[in-house]
DNA sequence: ATCAAATAGTCAATCGATTGCTCAAACAAA
DNA sequence: TTTGTTTGAGCAATCGATTGACTATTTGAT
């Protein structure tokens, strides 16, 4: 019950104005809202917090942020908003950077040329504390301009060289994969992966291929596709096309899972009576038809965690590649079954 | 072939920097970078402007932005990023922000709290030069803080009293569906809205009911629900349920429109033969089972439309509401079809 | 009563860039 | 030669907040 009475007008007020209300100096005003080292009767401590109430202060961002050479102020460099797995990423970095009072500059960057564009608008610009990159970073141009980045930076789902990073245990996701299916008593396995390769799809990939051949299964076939429903449909196309058709698909991700889905439907195979799919989970994994059985991987954690990470890197503590410890966990829905006769 | 010889470090120079090295005072350096009328030899000149190249230059957007009271950012305040409707809006909003030279703050708000957190970080604190709510904002808190806001505002696919919006013409598509599924010949229409009710819900059903009215169908059964595939689904659930099914139903948005189509396949009802489904256009609505016929509707020019006016508004233009004029478009796929005999 | 120390603040520089005003030198006109 | 105008560029204030150095007033100890 200390404010409230009145709801203010918003923050337009600056130190000035409460140090001119109060009647002290500005840096007076500063220190007491700040808890910045001086010592005031209580009385004029009072009256400053009271006015600073009263006109709803507000620090101005960029006035303090210019001062103390920090922003408050986060970047993420990601390739494509409208795919489900990078908005739960983006999400997860959010709501933690909102915890600790950062805000966030998200950056679309279709080609590597957009990613240039955005990096230096960001970086050089001083705009940001740190950058999280979502994005695979190929092109020598970007490789450089990262490299030689003066702000703090963390790669998120991928793996990088020049930069640290903060993934999931792929592997154990391939493991799983495969042991579901193996399992379910399928034995012709396939993988759908990404072209050009992203890392996530090797390690899922090979994690895959390891738990298979610790079953004895022969050699599994891999086919790739760009990472989109329409690639994981033209993916399943040329799976099913093959002399010897698998009875079980592990679809590397999300997206390549519904457009195989898709395709299963039109070439009228039926799931799971003529083939099993499992893939990476997410929400609309549960509305296909039949609903997949997938893969749940924190993606939000990945995100809460890359900026944590980000920020003690900003603190300046030592970087470090970190692992989520969330093992993969199988949703079981319907797209698994026993292999047909 | 000026620059590029050697590429060079990031711009971590200051005015300061360039002026030393070139023996002028930084105000030169400062007028000649900007043309800001001054006159200078052009030995002077060409001496800064090689020396900004070389050691690649960049404002720092604080220090720049400070003095000049502009941001060069702008804000988007919305729901859910995992929502492909949203997504595709925000994405068209950052294309053209990037294009009118801002970066862009994104604020995922849960709920009306987080709301008035969010936006008190971006508009209090002076981080954006303009914002966009692609929110509902009902809560008299938000209500009061965005009509006292002191930076300019526009609402993106939502139309609010308390200031302009960027809308696209709804009525229109409900008009659309309603003409696709009379024109398909059925006559027992429903139609799934959103509760609350979204605004664009509102329109799409007064389009809907006004063309049914129109071709003397009887009065429309209407089932409402959250925003959301599991929306849709429970939705349909309740309309299967009712003692006259509808034959054909709209649902008014895309995400509703696939958890509907995932209720039919597990109601046995077949889609088309027995139900016809139409509903708004994105990516998601090509790999449903089957894929659904969807009203395409501009989303992402709506967000970059957001983003004209928006700069329009702080340049100081008159702010207005605008109707984005693509027609809506009707893709057919394969969910409508002639009704059950 | 005297000196030291704590108390309560103020002063002024600083972050980096922008911009109105001033001013010296060069040049032209009278 | 004197005065007036242009050209070329520097000076200093400013945006709003932060912070180390410093000062003036009290209080306490001896």
């Amino acid at each position: 019950m200390t404010q409230k009475l009145r709801s203010t007008p918003p923050g337009r007020a600056t130190l000035k104005d409460i140090a001119r209300a109060v009647g002290v100096d500005v840096s007076t005003v500063s220190k007491v809202l700040n808890d910045g080292g001086i010592s005031v009767r209580e009385q004029t401590r009072k009256a400053i917090v009271d006015e600073a109430n009263r006109v709803n202060y507000r620090p101005h961002a960029l006035a303090r942020n210019l001062r103390i050479q920090r922003t408050g102020a986060l970047g993420i460099l990601l390739p494509d908003l409208t795919n489900p797995i990078y908005a739960a990423t983006v999400r997860g970095a959010m709501r933690q950077a909102e915890e600790a009072g950062y805000v966030m500059l998200v950056a679309e960057v279709a080609d590597e040329r957009t990613s240039a564009a955005a990096y230096l608008r960001l970086v050089s610009e001083r705009r940001i504390d740190g950058l999280i990159i979502a994005v695979t970073a190929q092109s020598k141009e970007m490789i450089d301009a990262i490299k030689s980045s003066p702000v703090p930076h963390v790669f998120v789902n991928r793996r990088s060289k020049i930069g640290r990073s903060v993934t999931v245990d792929d592997q154990a996701s391939g493991r799983l994969a495969a042991k579901t299916l193996i399992e379910a008593g399928h034995t012709r396995l396939a993988f759908i992966g990404s072209e050009p390769e992203l890392d996530t799809s090797q390690r899922r990939r090979a994690g895959f291929v390891e738990t298979c051949k610790a079953a004895g299964l022969p050699p599994i076939k891999t086919v790739v596709g760009p990472v989109s429903r329409r690639g994981g449909f033209d993916a399943l196309h040329r799976l099913l096309s093959e002399p010897v058709r698998p009875t079980g698909v592990f679809a590397f991700n999300m997206l390549v899972g519904i457009g195989a889905v898709a395709a299963a439907r039109v070439r009228g195979v039926r799931i799971p009576e003529d083939l099993s799919i499992v893939t990476l989970d997410g929400e609309d994994a549960i509305f296909t038809a039949p609903p997949l059985t997938a893969i749940a991987t924190p993606l939000s954690e990945m995100g809460a965690r890359a900026v944590v990470e980000l920020d003690a890197m900003i603190h300046g503590r030592e970087p470090q590649d970190v692992v989520i410890d969330i093992p993969p966990q199988l949703i079981v829905r319907e797209s698994v079954g026993p292999p047909p006769a």
